[in-house]
DNA sequence: AGAACAATAT
DNA sequence: CATATTGTTC
């Protein structure tokens, strides 16, 4: 057995995302442009919303502009900055509002592992791993939250059996209930999280996802970099809360949107006039009929990660 | 004051 | 059951 760990420990090493893989992963969540853009709204709200007003009425995520919006190239079709004068006005959009449901996606997760991987699992705290992972709308909270829950899953792991793991791509898990972790499942566990308190030392370097591509992001990166190079104090000057809509991304890829399928990144250099197609937004009504139900899953589809 | 963790609520 | 929210402790 201790070969084998030296083992998945050495493919592990190699299965580590460079620093430039997990860059560039800039999982933008919310995509409120893009939902826009897309003309993709509350089906609630019946409003025919006009473009000018960008004023999205209820759940749309008018997502606040935290980041400086002057710096916006070109895309002078919303003003975020001004918000909806008429009617609402007064009232931050973004604040007051509650924010939906964060879905963890197994490329979220993916994420989520690969950073606590890179941190250490003593590093591996909320506030650092979501600056790892770089994903635009997530929040300490979310990470806390589905840390709580993976760390049950380790542990259940450890006691059960040793040999869990399944690498990507391998297959072999050892979940004690597929049903209950098949999200966890989806992604490679770093063997030393099963293992035990790591004290520390671990030698991962603090890779530095440079600030690229992308126009705004600016305070995440900049966080993560802060974080990155030990400014602890850049840190916590950047701290604020963000407000957006939905998250998520199919299951396996076996969705029935039209226009939503898959979207490559072709990194356009300059010039493009329109925003980044990175991700498109999907509104699900999930409705269950009978009572009870009605709320709406949005969910944003996966750049193509794995 | 803020973050991490644990427990509880939805 | 999966997340969110809240409470408690460091």
């Amino acid at each position: 057995m201790r070969e084998e760990d030296s083992n998945w420990f050495s493919r592990w090493e190699e299965e580590l995302p460079s620093p430039e893989e997990l860059m560039p992963l800039s999982q933008t969540l919310i995509t409120p442009d893009l939902a826009i853009a897309f003309d993709i709204r509350n089906p609630n709200s019946p409003q025919p919303l006009p473009p000018s007003s960008a004023a999205t009425t209820t759940v749309a995520p008018s997502v606040a502009p935290p980041i400086a919006p002057s710096t916006q190239p070109n895309s002078a079709e919303f003003d975020n900055s001004g918000e909806l004068g008429s009617g609402a006005a007064g009232d931050e959009p973004a604040r007051t509002l509650k924010r939906p449901r964060l879905v963890w996606t197994p490329q979220l997760h993916k994420r989520f592992v690969d950073a606590v991987a890179h941190l250490g699992i003593k590093n591996a705290v909320p506030k650092t791993i979501m600056q790892l992972m770089s994903v635009d709308g997530l929040t300490r909270e979310n990470v806390a939250s589905h840390l709580q829950k993976y760390r049950l899953y380790l542990k259940r792991m450890q006691g059960i059996s040793g040999g869990g793991g399944g690498g990507g791509g391998g297959g072999g898990l050892a979940s004690a209930d597929p049903a209950t972790d098949h999200l966890f499942a989806s992604s490679p566990v770093p063997p030393h999280f099963l293992h035990q308190g790591r004290t520390n030392s671990d030698h991962f370097l603090p890779f530095v996802p440079v600030a690229a591509l992308q126009h705004h992001h600016h305070q995440q990166q900049m966080a993560a970099v802060a974080a990155a190079a030990g400014h602890q104090q850049l840190q916590q000057q950047y701290h604020h809360h963000r407000q957006v809509g939905h998250f998520g991304s199919p299951p396996n890829g076996q969705f029935e949107h039209p226009f939503l399928t898959r979207q490559s990144q072709p990194v356009h250099r300059i010039g493009a006039p329109v925003h980044n197609p990175i991700a498109a937004a999907y509104v699900e009504d999930l409705e269950s009929g009978t009572a009870t139900g009605g709320k709406k899953v949005l969910t944003l589809f996966p750049t193509g990660d794995d």
